[in-house]
DNA sequence: AAGATTTTTGAACATTGTTCAAAAGATCGG
DNA sequence: CCGATCTTTTGAACAATGTTCAAAAATCTT
């Protein structure tokens, strides 16, 4: 149901996501507002909930797409012939780099929180397990004595702590710190753990 | 005018408080609802906005008390005469156990968004930099390299780092993970961070 | 006790997400 | 081309919720 979808430019659910994509881009997550966004494409309140679930259903094709748009950006920060820790440094620079870019969109992925109960769909999913991969893959050469299973346990740790370090400067929750000190402070978390993850355990 | 603050049992902004905690470690953050909290302590709904300035200022009270109560704990973990890698080792594994045993409480903290250019005030901003005070004492030992205030951005990336893995695998966001692991996925987060800190830059 | 001041009240308001019966439109058999 | 049937769209209505504020109640002052 989710799978097949005709790309149309004019399909009301592809307008919807653009609409959406656009006023979280401009005003944050909680600057979208479902009147807003059907008033924006033009149709009436009630059609948004033919074409999705509901306001969080439109959320996640949103977050669908920036998940892809940085997926697509790790894939094109590899260098051939490079050493794995090169390889994670850049993923992670990368990263830090793309949250800088598009700050908002961004953050809607990890500030949507589903009710109790409700995860995300499979084809969301997916698309967070193909950036768990991405950073698996290079690990896989530093560290050869892990399972596969160990090594995907691994590579979200390492995600979900660059990811914190990202998360916490940025929003600047509590006190805010000059956003070009974030990409040395990364980078240092990243080579001191690369530099501990290849000594063995 | 917030610092000065009769502690009262019957005094109506601690009852308030009270009643809040109460939501949130139950309910979790989105549990708490003006109309439920007044009537938990049974005064009028506008008596919430003589009290506080609005539900977040109330919120902010309830994360103060988990704020301090972690801080408690990272205090009560040192033991003397420990090298200073164990004692981040500890502190880590102090705020993963905390996290754990105070999930909604401790969620709360980090998921509550201030209102663009709504920055916390001074007597909440005081708890955090405490907490990342204890860190930085036995970092300052690690690397005595770095200037002070190099020090306390590093600690705010170690925390940063640390609280990170813990949401993210908390919040099981994408995939839940056995509770069993995360213990030992940040206790090998640590050891990578704390031997490439402790390797000269 | 009377007046002034402070505190408390809860009805009213504004904003939102969501539903759903009715209207409009599309599809198709004859 | 008409009418019947199905699908889509509509937007008024509803429910939940944060917030305000004029009036009532309580407290204090003289």
């Amino acid at each position: 149901m989710e799978t097949q979808e005709k790309p149309g430019r004019d399909n009301l659910r592809h307008r919807l996501v653009d609409a959406a994509e656009r006023r979280i881009g401009e005003q944050g997550l909680s600057g979208l507002k479902a009147r807003q966004v059907t008033a924006d494409v033009g149709c009436a309140l009630g059609a948004l909930y033919n074409a999705f679930e509901d306001l969080d259903d439109l959320i996640l094709h949103v977050n669908a797409r920036t998940l892809d748009r940085l997926a697509a950006a790790f894939a094109g920060a590899h260098r051939a012939g490079e050493s794995a820790e090169e390889t994670i440094a850049v993923l992670a620079q990368t990263y830090v780099r793309f949250a800088l870019e598009n700050r908002m969109l961004w953050s809607a992925v990890f500030a949507l929180a589903l009710p109790e109960g409700r995860s995300a769909p499979d084809w969301y999913v997916v698309r967070y397990r193909a950036l768990i991969d991405q950073i698996a893959d290079p690990l896989a050469k530093l560290r050869p004595d892990l399972s596969p299973e160990e090594l995907q346990l691994r590579a979200r740790t390492l995600f979900a702590a660059v990811h914190g370090v990202v998360r916490l400067f940025l929003e600047a929750r509590f006190l805010a710190v000059p956003q070009d000190r974030i990409t040395p402070e990364v980078a240092a978390l990243v080579k001191a753990m690369t530099r501990g993850l290849s000594a063995a355990e």
